[in-house]
DNA sequence: CTGAAAGCGCTAACAG
DNA sequence: CTGTTAGCGCTTTCAG
């Protein structure tokens, strides 16, 4: 591939006189060398266009200054948004990040833990997909002691730390916030129970409800995708019900947001009709008229969060089964879909 | 960090009488290599947990099966789709991706260079900096004869293969669409004209307006950097035009649309007072009422297609020079946002 | 079909 | 402050 050869310590440290661990040191920046040697190194150096071999290097540290991330989806806002928050944290501290996603499947999920484990990241962050049941596949990293942390879709069977919001917490003050509003009739709509994150939500809406003295029916639970699709079948499900509801809390604003486009076409009139909460705070929850009441989710911030716990605890500042668990804060954000009378 | 001793081909070696060579051999399938001997290996790995060790096999190889993209944000709606699309066809083909932004900055963009030129990734995949005026920083790829590809924001300095969009046509379309609406004073919103996205963009709508025998006006064209918050201030810019434009067109539907948003609350009637085109068919376009005409444009089969070309090349089935420069196809989609009555 | 031997480029004792 | 030495784990001629 390459034409050229490659420059090496030897060829600098025969240029200069000097052995190639002298040359090693001086480009590492080793404090017991001479200022002057370590500054001809570098000259010499750039000027013959060296480059350090990553591998030779990694090869002999046993260390690959590589984070592995496997995600659901890369193209959703909140996932990009934690992505970019993590290569921010991981880049200013010299890490590369490998990145591949599950598309939520378990298969794909097991393969992607496989290929990080044989590329030797020095850790690994993980948002399972969908289907995840068993976590087997993780086994290795466990074994080996190499640092395993989950985000935002969390499992506590491997004693790690997970990255979570109190997804309990908000889905009770979302569901809560409708009750405010009159609602007596609020359908949950959720993505797979197997997940903490919609499990918790639904423990806060069902805790909301029977706070407030409200029964809860199970007819009023969906579980969906949360896809855009998933919002347009939502609202003709809605249309179709015998009883239909009054407020509906969705997990996710792009279903939410879909979901009342439909309706709206079909002559609802929201809030009045129908009063709307999502969750994430997606831009297009600012978009839509009225503008979605939704629970802010601050991706960037996990993300830098998740990356600055893992490499604490790489540079042994910080013991990583020390925090079983870090939970970040969300607030409630009240807009127009959600607002009418009291009753 | 890892308290086990790693399984080496040596342990399976020795366990199995047989020389190192001979395990390598095997656990690559290498045809020279009796069947019987190569299952016994690999049941033998499986069963001491033996993973390969990339680096010690890069070393030997030179040869990384990584690609490096470079990417100017992870967290746009059209970048994260091109990444999803990237990662399938990489991981598909046995290759891992390394991913970093330059968030816009070139010091950022050639400190990324820089440390995917030191990881020796087997080809590069960038869209550039908002600000990159130079590309001296790529030239170790180029020297190294390492291959570098350019997809959306492109260059041909370097004389790689880009992929692209026909941004002319597009911004062509997208002004021709709205002279057809009876627009006679439509201001264009864009990013920064070292683009070549943005630039031909600019050229397209000239065109347009040129061979509509519209006069082309300077004060019409507005360069911003296509964000939300710039929605806004362009809103307030329209607002206080001496001469407001009865048509924008804007090269991002996220600027575009919280533009509209504002307009819109400050009274303005839309499309009966302006009319709106965007760019991208971003998710937001569809939500935001009227829904926006847009020109769709193909991420996931961008990334899809940046990667498949790469590897080929790497493959040694296409020759990276001979190609280029691929362009895509967009096609216009209209919707309310821009259509009135004809004048 | 299999083995012996050399070396990819770097770093970390250890010694001076 | 600098050099010597050894070896990380794998692949690849070259020989059988």
């Amino acid at each position: 591939m390459n034409m050229e050869k490659e420059v090496t310590i030897y060829d600098i440290a025969e240029l200069l006189q000097l052995s190639a661990a002298t040359v090693s040191r001086a480009l590492n920046d080793h404090p017991a060398i001479n200022i002057k040697t370590r500054q001809k190194v570098n000259a010499k150096a750039l000027e013959l266009g060296y480059r350090s071999n990553t591998f030779a290097s990694n090869l002999r540290k046993k260390t690959t200054q590589t984070l592995g991330v496997i995600v659901p989806r890369l193209n959703s806002h909140f996932m990009s948004s934690v992505l970019a928050g993590m290569e921010v944290v991981a880049n200013k501290a010299g890490y590369h990040m490998l990145i591949s996603q599950s598309l939520e499947s378990f298969q794909n999920e097991k393969s992607n833990v496989r290929t990080m484990f044989n590329n030797r990241v020095d850790g690994l962050l993980v948002s399972l997909a969908y289907d995840t049941e068993t976590y087997d596949h993780f086994a290795g990293f466990v074994k080996k002691k190499v640092p395993l942390l989950f985000f935002d879709r969390v499992t506590d069977y491997l004693g790690c730390p997970g990255i979570v919001i109190d997804n309990i917490k908000a889905g009770q003050e979302a569901t809560e916030h409708l009750i405010q509003q009159g609602c007596v009739r609020i359908l949950h709509v959720t993505g797979n129970l197997l997940r903490n994150v919609y499990a918790d939500r639904l423990a806060g809406y069902r805790q909301a409800l029977r706070k407030a003295g409200i029964e809860v029916r199970e007819e009023l639970v969906v579980v969906n995708d949360l896809s855009a699709e998933a919002g347009v079948d939502l609202a003709q499900a809605i249309m179709h019900m015998e009883h239909r509801p009054d407020g509906v809390f969705v997990s996710s604003d792009v279903c939410a947001v879909n979901c009342m486009k439909t309706l709206q076409g079909a002559g609802y009139q929201l809030p009045e009709d129908i009063a709307f909460v999502g969750f994430n705070n997606d831009h297009v929850s600012e978009i839509i008229e009225p503008k979605l009441t939704t629970i802010d989710y601050p991706g960037k911030q996990m993300g830098e969060l998740a990356v600055s716990t893992m490499i604490n605890h790489l540079k042994g500042i910080q013991a990583i089964d020390s925090t079983s668990s870090i939970t970040m804060h969300t607030r409630l954000i009240v807009r127009a879909s959600s607002q009418r009378a009291k009753s």
